[in-house]
DNA sequence: CTGTTAGCGCATTCAG
DNA sequence: CTGAATGCGCTAACAG
């Protein structure tokens, strides 16, 4: 059937309001009337759920791609109340570390044969919440959702009634949200004492805002390692911009208890701490050794290479949609949340005074 | 209107195939009900064009937020033949490069209230064509897509029909989308100047496969600037893997012209490179000279500093989600679609043998 | 300014 | 194994 007889076909209908407009999407009456079927055999065909004849099947399947027919999905969602689509929230998508976690959720989500909507909250709890509600308004089967500032997130499971919701790389508050993180605690812990073994007494860590949870939860296992070794610690929280970071660090290296050793608490702050020292003139590691929390694609290329602690970005990712998957399948709204933590590896270089000539994983 | 007598009240209904279920959402026409209005009262209030009586607003608002009523947007666009949603289609998120692009276009959507539906081709023609269809079944209002490689896309205006589609970072052979990139050869050839003018006879070019628009642009560039200055061009496009990268540049090494420069096509290929560099102990840029197309973020802490061509890539997702609202507003179909280059800069670091302390940007 | 009617495309229910 | 009727929640078109 020529594209011109099939859009004759379409403009011959019965019923009234129909605009006869040229190139109408055929519907799956088009598709039954031109089968000579009912629209439920088209519907059962198309399921593939209930046994049809095969002489109809053929008939049915014959007449859908002679009119070129596509189920409308927003029809099927409407009617099913279900949408076959999920809803992920991250801060910011030019951060490589989010973007790997929103990969591997994409990545999943098509195995499921489901849609991913995506959107950028900016660390911000209003966004955070209108774009959660928004997501909810769109009727999405579940949501996945690295939520802003632990004291400030103002998700909550009541918001999202049945919607089942993951929250990932942090925590919310409310402990009926299953939740997946990594072990910052226990990660950065390890790579401290790691810089202790190293002979280092004076360790700073340098740190974006504390509200956020990473960021804290990480300070915290830097404290526990130098309490240990019967050291003080040595913290700020302010590295915001380039420039304060380097008017911190100036200070810092201006006294006599001047560090030897820095862990930074994300990528971001490596960042400009390496350019800090790098404008201070100092060499790595002899005048400072380094170390940072998160490792990223050129780590191993920078001068030095970098001692980092490694997260699993893409596994976190997985991990938490197969479980909004789990709950979605199962249907059951549960009282109390997963806690899933995932182990992190230390990634030896050389930043941190080591004198491997390639890099050594430590789990 | 405590939350036992919401749900009670949104059981007590007419309608006959209810389900009483005690969590039913609440309708347009349970808050018209509540309100003692229709429900297209309800529906002019929400939307706000047509004037309703100040009285009259205020019940309805009053019952809106007695009953927590949001509205369905399934409904809303099943019913409007619009969606307000986009959809993105970009090889892999975890790349930042693509990342970019992608913060761009959500950024973008987001200004207009529109939700993006995100998926990943893997640069697959197939996958890409199936989840294209899938976003049409969708519904979609438009789509932005980063296309796969240029001989086997299989995306046309045909298939899209009526709905507007932006291509970026690489074109399509339909001359009907409209297409946004960037200026990928004369980028190069302007770098390629740049190594020239450092004295190099020999210059390298490394690149992936050529059936990718991009490194096959940039490649010409590269050979009209060898040509140019009457030079022989050595290209390569076999760098798949780490492995078949050391192999190329060691056999490339051992004869008498060896080059003295290389340029590479993408980030994946000079983190290629700068290992087997490594690997071989040479050193950038007394042993040879260095420059990559495409920056990024921690290029200026390598050993040495990357001199790289910068593309714009969120000003490139900004620009294509920008021409698709314009599509969608104007609800046109072009008979031919516009072609827009972004201009790149040169950002010129260490590795190409300039003697800059930091980093001087040529447009 | 406000209400009524009708139908978007599909799948569930119930009859054949 | 197949078909007819029905309504999901919303809004355009028309009345009042």
């Amino acid at each position: 059937m020529s594209e011109v007889h099939v859009n004759a076909f379409l403009n011959r209908t019965k019923q009234r309001h129909r605009v006869p407009a040229v190139h109408r999407k055929p519907t799956m009456s088009d598709v039954a009337r031109l089968a000579g079927v009912g629209t439920m055999t088209v519907s059962r065909v198309l399921s593939g759920a209930v046994r049809v004849s095969a002489q109809t099947t053929l008939r049915v399947q014959t007449a859908i791609e002679q009119l070129k027919y596509r189920p409308n999905e927003l029809a099927r969602a409407f009617r099913g109340q279900r949408s076959r689509s999920i809803g992920l929230i991250i801060p910011y998508l030019y951060d490589p570390f989010f973007a790997n976690c929103a990969h591997a959720v994409t990545s999943v989500a098509k195995e499921h044969g489901y849609s991913v909507i995506i959107t950028t909250s900016a660390e911000d709890p209003d966004t955070e919440l209108a774009e959660a509600e928004h997501m909810l308004e769109r009727h999405v089967d579940g949501m996945v959702v690295i939520p802003s500032p632990f004291r400030q997130t103002r998700l909550t499971r009541s918001l999202f009634g049945k919607t089942p919701v993951v929250a990932f790389d942090r925590p919310v508050h409310d402990p009926s949200l299953d939740v997946v993180l990594v072990q910052n605690t226990a990660g950065a812990r390890r790579i401290v004492e790691h810089l202790i073994e190293h002979g280092h007494k004076r360790v700073a860590y340098m740190g974006l805002s504390r509200s956020l949870f990473t960021i804290n939860a990480r300070f915290l296992g830097y404290r526990r390692a130098m309490q240990e070794a019967g050291l003080a610690a040595d913290a700020t929280f302010d590295c915001i911009t380039e420039d304060d970071t380097q008017r911190i660090l100036k200070e810092k290296m201006r006294g006599k208890d001047a560090p030897t050793a820095i862990l930074t608490s994300n990528t971001l702050v490596t960042r400009y701490v390496l350019t800090a020292i790098a404008h201070m003139g100092m060499r790595i590691p002899s005048d400072v050794a380094f170390a940072g929390f998160d490792d990223f694609d050129m780590a191993e290329f920078t001068a030095p290479p970098l001692t980092v602690v490694r997260q699993p970005a893409q596994e976190m990712g997985r991990v938490a949609t197969s479980l909004l998957f789990d709950r979605i399948a199962r249907g059951e709204t549960p009282q109390s949340g997963n806690r899933i933590v995932l182990p992190v590896e230390i990634v030896l270089r050389r930043s941190c005074g080591c004198k491997h000539r390639t890099e050594v994983v430590i789990n």
